[in-house]
RNA sequence: GGCCCGGUGGUCAAGAGGCCUAAGACACCGCCCUUUCACGGCGGUAACACGGGUUCGAAUCCCGUCCGGGUCACCA
């Protein structure tokens, strides 16, 4: 028997199958030309973040352009790490983004379906010890004994000596050890690693061509970087090169920062036989701190974690809608030549995407939100507004729920229009927006427009009260008032006004914001005919006297 | 520090040597419309990081400087 081969033996000696074994389990997927098979890799190390909801849109688009899959896999391999719930918070979230998984974890429960499975890491360790087997067989794997110390002492040597830092070459301790040096230690319970015999060299090139970046250019990898953690449990590298694979992944889509890590994915690939999936690497998203630039952050930046904008209330749709403007410079123009299309037929081309990170904009949300909102009718806004409020702001759930009839003719007041009105962008805004339809939430305010006197106010809105008519249009309710204009030497019409302001205390238009403010406490709100029509002709009554005995 | 990547208005961006006197969107400001506020319409402020080349001609190509980002783990 040779060396390798002991080698094999003995480092994994309960791996029976073979590489073949495994390429006939998972043969090469029967799909349309073009048709790109694509990824999400997540780590269930914290909850679903903007920027993994990001990398999931863009793959998934990538598949729907192409015909595609979009598939998910969890990469469980760093069990230090993992938090309890987080698969279920990561496929929960996406799901409820609207980003359909068509194979892998589909299901929040944890169910998986596919042919290339098992999705998750920690369920794949066989296969992975088969392809390091193999690896080891070819003697381009070996086991390192170096402890944590050691390594680091390593690190501090090279340091001193200005030479580059790491495990290759002539510091890779442990890179010619034989079958008999690595029994003994085993024998002696010492835990090892398994290291890549890496034959690259740090002056060779490689070129590889990013999807995203273009044309890339870096030194080939001649690190001996580990296969296998002591526990057996591959690192990201070997797990990426082996899944990616033998799940049939085309286009490996992904965060820049693993740009760097490139050298070692291609020569794993090329080691082992595997063909070369297409790279494209997505620059992060980016928040403004203290004016500088930086990768948004789990913990310094709430938005990063998607509940975020379900807390504030952004509407699912309209964050994806916003992601895929920072995706796509042509999104936009996109969108407003096709306002209803489904996003999916959308054209996405990896090209149009900026090879530098984006900063997160919330005005930018807010208008793409505001727009978007906008064009609900009335019965989706308050079914939506209904989900959010039950579990974000129960007081006002049960104002809403208390009476839906009601509820939804003040969401529909403006709305269901040619041009409706934009006040709300994310479901906390209708709060505000409606308050002074709920004497609950009604907090009067008596503060009168600066160009309106007391006085004026009382006499008009005593004679209003004479005249108001609970069942006149638009037009006769205008009218109402602007017959109350002369005796008060206001101006019925605004043109007047503006043509002789001295002759005038002011015009109608200001009589109006008196009412509004009496009914609303409000300087501006939408159409205030129908608003009082909602309250009632005795609410409305009530609030006006009450302001006039309180001016 | 080594190795990568990047730098067009406040933000996102179009731009592939002449079409650039540099689009468009958001934000901001003004005007118009208007019973308020919005919506809508019209207009405005505001940018090629810097320095050298190459070229008849550079935002675009090359070099350097500066600045920003990423990465150098038994983490992904």
């Amino acid at each position: 028997m040779d060396s390798n081969k002991l080698m094999a033996e003995l480092l994994l000696p309960h791996i029976t199958k073979t590489p073949e074994f495994y390429e006939e389990l998972y043969p090469e997927r029967n799909l349309p030309e073009g048709a790109r098979v694509v990824r999400i890799a997540p780590s269930p190390t914290g909850y679903l973040h903007l920027g993994t909801l990001f990398m999931a849109l863009v793959n998934r688009i990538t598949a729907d352009s192409t015909n595609g899959i979009f598939f998910t896999r969890i990469e469980d391999t760093d069990k230090k790490r993992e938090i309890e719930g987080g698969i279920t918070d990561i496929i929960s979230g996406l799901i409820n983004f609207s980003i359909n998984i068509d194979e892998g974890f589909t299901s929040p429960d944890g169910a998986q379906s596919g042919n290339y499975g098992s999705y998750k890491q920690s369920e794949r360790a066989e296969i992975y010890q088969c392809f390091a087997k193999q690896l080891i067989l070819m003697g381009l794997a070996y086991p390192c004994f170096c402890t944590p110390e050691q390594l680091e002492a390593t690190r501090a040597e090279q340091e001193a000596q200005k030479v580059r830092t790491g495990y290759h070459g002539k510091w890779a301790k442990h890179r010619n050890i034989t079958v008999d040096e690595a029994k003994a230690l085993i024998e002696q319970g010492l835990p090892w690693v398994l290291r890549l015999k890496s034959p690259g060299s740090e002056e060779n090139r490689i070129v590889f061509e990013d999807g995203i970046k273009g044309k890339i250019e870096m030194p080939e990898n001649d690190e001996d970087f580990v296969l296998l953690k002591s526990d057996g449990i591959p690192t990201y590298h070997f797990a990426h090169a082996v899944d990616d694979h033998l799940m049939r992944t085309t286009h490996v889509i992904r965060g820049d920062e693993w740009i760097s890590s490139v050298p070692k994915h291609i020569q794993l690939f090329k080691l082992l036989g595997f063909k070369v999936p297409k790279f494209a690497h997505v620059a992060p998203i980016m928040k403004l701190d203290n004016g500088a630039k930086r990768k948004i952050s789990k913990r310094k930046d709430p938005e990063a974690a998607v509940h975020y904008f379900l807390e504030q209330g952004y509407d699912s749709n309209c964050v994806i809608e916003y992601l895929m403007t920072v995706a796509s410079s042509d999104f936009e123009d996109w969108r407003r030549a096709n306002p209803d299309a489904e996003r999916k037929s959308f054209k996405f081309n990896l090209k149009k995407m900026s090879v530098s990170g984006a900063l997160y904009d919330e005005n930018k949300l807010l208008d793409v939100s505001k727009n978007l909102v906008s064009k609900m009718p009335s019965e989706v806004v308050l079914e939506k507004l209904l989900n959010w409020s039950k579990q974000f702001d129960t007081e006002f759930y049960e104002l809403l729920s208390r009476d839906t009839a009601y509820a939804k003719a003040v969401f529909s007041i403006d709305r269901d229009v040619p041009k409706p009105r934009k006040d709300i962008a994310k479901w906390s805004d209708a709060k505000a927006y409606s308050s002074y339809f709920f004497d609950e939430l009604f907090v009067p305010d008596y503060t009168l427009p600066e160009n309106i006197s007391a006085d004026d106010a009382k006499a008009f809105l005593t004679e209003y009260c004479k005249v108001y008519d609970e069942n006149a249009t638009k037009e006769e309710w205008f009218e109402a008032i602007k017959q109350l204009c002369p005796a008060l030497n206001f101006a019925a019409n605004t043109k007047d006004y503006k043509q002789n302001p001295e002759s005038y205390k002011g015009h109608a238009g200001h009589l109006s914001t008196v009412l509004r403010i009496a009914v609303t406490s409000r300087q501006n709100t939408p159409d205030l005919c129908s608003i009082m029509q909602l309250l009632g002709k005795e609410k409305c009554i009530t609030r006006i006297n009450d302001f006039i005995s309180n001016i």
